[in-house]
DNA sequence: AGCACGCCGACT
DNA sequence: GTCGGCGTGCTC
């Protein structure tokens, strides 16, 4: 007797086993496998396909029948989150199978780790949330269903779908709960515990091995009842799931750009269609994509409409930089900065936010003009004081800043262009001497500063604090008053086509941590494009008024959600073999009226870490099967092997 | 993706 | 003669 069985390997083909005597396996059962001289763990797929030569063909070396099988709708799911993706069906096996240790018999010891069940807390929601909550539980069943949660931060959404959660739970269901970064979520856990008297199992790329293995266990024998997790907990084997929720559904973070490139959200929706259940996607900025399949009536819409704390939302105000006159080196207005000097005064906080690490992201020789480039990247040095020196930002080279100019030998004329978060730190130690400042963005050291400095600026250790993305989300800070946003325009520049939406979602994210309890927040926009509709927007407080014109300029230009597209990535180590090859596999790409493809073009990032890149993108018409056409395509064209080549289904990055 | 196999240039 | 460069093909 023979089996076809899936190997958690890059490739996308089952491979044909025989089951020795005595041995009894069905489809989803776990195995272990000699593969390519290992002993790799695996799944059964199916029946034998019998067209392998039988002296290739070996015995299942062992069935890891303490384990459950992995349910058929997750072998579905394996399938079509391949096919969509357009990765091998491995790669997508592998993502399910995190632990090769979690496979094996757990010990005795760990058997006896089990953990406390749930008593819950009885939910004290307002009006406008019980009402909020009595339409999610209604969905909570099984029938598939898509609600999407719309609701400014503070106005309570967790807690409502805390509330369908419980529904689902009651019914001896899994939820899973999908966050953007689970490692800053302290604040989450605090309020998951309060509302059901117990912590939930978590899942993200740093957990120990011990957990990693214990929680995937508990998941695939339906012990875990809620699983709390980055997007790769989404691929996990759940035994029985009821419910998903896509919490912050609009982050970018959801799509995993490297390995099997997918949109957690999006995987999120194809998971609750094949189980039949529902899944809820939380915002407060929701994406374009799930706003139109609102109006499309695909998606229900459940709307929080105020913060239950009852403190307005802040006061948003755009800075003209184009009326500035600004001082040598400067870069903050008068106006924020004279609100920074009131809060300090007044015994309040300001945060800067500036989506820039380093001093300046440029470093040039006013005498001749030389600008410091990376000499494997196309991309300008950027420079650092905190830890001197110029730095790649793409391939991590540093080096040492120079005392004279390498190309004209000139000193004392290397000059610093722009502003990044420390140039922004050293102008408020200029400007306001007293203050008590610090500066937050990956580059501090380690997790542990990260955090001593967020529970500096909670105490009231520091007047302001300026930070990257890193500050945007999750933190709250009760004395914070000011958000300065340092250049609104920064997302604006380079040609994303969701650059509008995208400056939207951050801009409002980083105002809402200002005013979250006393008293109203002051937003300060710096802007040369103040009456750009994104920014008219911020200042209105209009989110739905400019959601309406973004989706019209999208279907002009047939953009995403009215089209779908595909970025084809050559990349290689020899510039003229990847432009040729580039240039073949356009010329023989797929030819068919609803389908454009434009290319090939360098990548926004011309060379990255020695590789030169070009793209091709397609740009299909929804209702058109793409990925068929882009795998018969790639299969025919047989591209050499001296190129790789990336396809990216719904880009969200176009670097 | 790894890893082995195999066919050509540089050096002992 | 041998070492080792990386192009090509396979993994049940």
């Amino acid at each position: 007797m023979f089996v076809d069985i899936l190997l958690p390997n890059h490739l996308n083909q089952a491979f044909t086993y025989r089951v020795p005597e005595g041995l009894r396996v069905g489809v989803g059962d776990y195995v272990l496998v000699p593969f390519a001289g290992r002993m790799l763990p695996a799944v059964v797929w199916g029946e034998g396909s019998g067209d392998v030569a039988s002296n290739k063909i070996k015995p299942i070396a062992e069935a890891l029948t303490h384990l459950p099988p992995m349910p058929a709708g997750m072998r579905e799911f394996v399938e079509r989150a391949a096919r969509y993706t357009l990765s091998p069906r491995g790669a997508v096996l592998k993502m399910c199978l995190p632990s090769f240790a979690a496979l094996h018999v757990p010990t005795a010891r760990e058997r006896a780790a089990s953990f406390a069940p749930v008593c819950y807390t009885p939910p004290s929601l307002t009006d406008a949330q019980a009402v909020a909550s009595d339409t999610l539980k209604s969905t909570v069943g099984a029938r598939f269903s898509v609600s999407v949660l719309d609701g400014v931060t503070g106005s309570g959404k967790t807690e409502v779908y805390f509330d369908a959660m419980a529904g689902a739970l009651a019914a001896g269901k899994q939820v899973l709960v999908l966050l953007p970064e689970i490692a800053l979520s302290v604040q989450w856990l605090s309020r998951f515990e309060a509302r059901f008297g117990t912590r939930p199992h978590i899942w993200h790329s740093s957990i120990s091995p011990a957990q990693r293995k214990h929680t995937w266990r508990a998941i695939v024998r339906g012990e875990a009842q809620v699983v709390v997790g980055a997007r790769s907990a989404l691929f996990l084997p759940y035994a029985n799931v009821g419910m998903v929720v896509v919490d912050e559904e609009h982050e970018a973070t959801f799509k995993q750009d490297d390995g099997v490139m997918y949109h957690a959200r999006d995987m999120a929706v194809m998971k609750a269609h094949i189980e039949k259940i529902p899944v809820v996607l939380a915002s407060a900025t929701p994406s374009l994509e799930t706003w139109h399949n609102v109006q499309q009536k695909k998606y229900q819409l459940i709307s929080l409409p105020k913060r239950y704390t009852g403190v307005e939302l802040p006061q948003v105000q755009l800075v003209d930089m184009r009326q500035e006159t600004l001082g040598r080196g400067d870069f903050l207005a008068k106006s924020l900065m004279d609100s920074v000097v009131q809060a300090m005064a007044d015994g309040k906080q300001a945060l800067l936010f500036l989506n820039r690490r380093g001093y300046a992201p440029l470093m040039l020789c006013q005498h001749c003009g030389h600008r410091f480039e990376c000499k494997s990247c196309s991309a300008w040095l950027v420079q650092h004081k905190h830890a001197p020196r110029l730095s790649c930002h793409h391939c991590g080279h540093a080096e040492m800043v120079p005392k004279a100019c390498p190309a004209c030998g000139s000193e004392e004329k290397l000059q610093a262009v722009g502003p990044g978060i420390e140039r922004i730190a050293e102008e408020i130690a200029r400007r306001i001497p007293d203050a008590r400042v610090a500066v937050l963005s990956s580059d501090n050291e380690s997790h542990d500063e990260v955090q001593q400095v967020l529970a500096a600026m909670q105490n009231g250790e520091l007047d302001v604090l300026i930070g990257t993305q890193l500050i945007a989300k999750g933190h709250h800070f009760p004395k914070l008053r000011v958000v300065g946003v340092v250049d609104a325009d920064l997302g604006l520049e380079g040609g994303d086509p969701r650059a509008v939406e995208r400056t939207y979602q951050v801009l409002h994210q980083i105002g809402g941590r200002a005013g979250r309890e006393e008293e109203r927040g002051l937003v300060f926009i710096q802007t040369y494009a103040p009456t750009h509709p994104v920014m008219k927007a911020l200042a209105a407080g209009e989110r739905d008024a400019l959601m309406e014109l973004e989706l019209k300029m999208r279907k002009v230009a047939h953009m995403p959600p009215f089209s779908r597209l595909a970025n084809v990535l050559i990349d290689g180590t020899d510039e003229r073999t990847v432009l040729t090859e580039a240039r073949r596999l356009a010329s023989v790409a797929p030819n068919h009226p609803k389908l454009r493809v434009l290319g090939p073009a360098p990548a926004p990032l011309y060379r990255l870490k020695n590789r030169f890149r070009v793209r091709i993108l397609l740009q299909a018409d929804r209702a058109l099967d793409m990925q068929h056409l882009v795998v018969a395509w790639l299969e025919e064209a047989k591209p050499a092997r001296a190129v790789h080549i990336k396809v990216d289904v719904d880009p969200y990055h176009f670097m």
